[in-house]
DNA sequence: TGACATGTATCGACGCTCGATATATATCCA
DNA sequence: TGGATATATATCGAGCGTCGATACATGTCA
């Protein structure tokens, strides 16, 4: 459609973890409540996206296995704050473009 | 991912038709100007948009075999223009979700 | 004549997301 | 004690949207 783009679930991801490590599920739940509920990514959607982000060094996991729970704490490389940047400009870029639209 | 939802062609030809009917060609030529070049649906996924578009009441095609070349003109539908302004709203939430997750 | 813009259209492939399903542990209540 | 519910990760198949390639036809301009 436009530029290339993160998908809109991957975006998310890095979002929820612009501020520090979150595991899967805790990332589902922060997406869920912080957007009051608009976005909902299923798990079927969230772990493979969690897969592919670290295959592709976006994000480093984790696991904690000290605690009660398996969990698989994920946290944003170098990399991933950077494409975490773009992807946020293009996010601005772009409801601008469809402001111009709607209104023109 | 959140509630049921237009494609984002679908919902792009809305708006380019919300003025007034366009043939298809005319139509990505709209979106492509329109929004600086940000969004350029290609005629491999514009046409079977709007085959379904129509298909599903939104938008009306007429065909102008009086020009020199043949076209299609499209033109919305009271359901169409109902679609667009929902879908307006949604596109409004959406931004406002976005906002509240990249700032909290 | 040949290139390029206009104009509509189909096809196969790829990628994203969903819902269903599986597995396991912890907590809470009857 | 047993069952429901929440936590937690994971895979799989299916559906759908978009793209690029391709096809075809006409008009315009060099």
């Amino acid at each position: 459609m436009a530029e290339p783009t993160l998908p809109r679930t991957a975006f998310l991801v890095l979002v929820a973890l612009q501020h520090g490590g979150r595991h899967g599920y805790d990332i589902a739940a922060f997406i869920d409540d912080k957007s009051g509920g608009f976005f909902k990514p299923s798990f079927g959607a969230l772990y493979p996206v969690l897969h592919k982000l670290e295959q592709e060094g976006l994000v480093r996991g984790a696991w904690m296995d000290g605690g009660a729970r398996r969990k698989k704490v994920y946290s944003l490389t170098r990399t991933g704050k950077k494409a975490l940047a773009v992807e946020r400009e293009r996010t601005v870029a772009e409801a601008g473009a469809l402001a111009r639209l709607v209104e023109g």
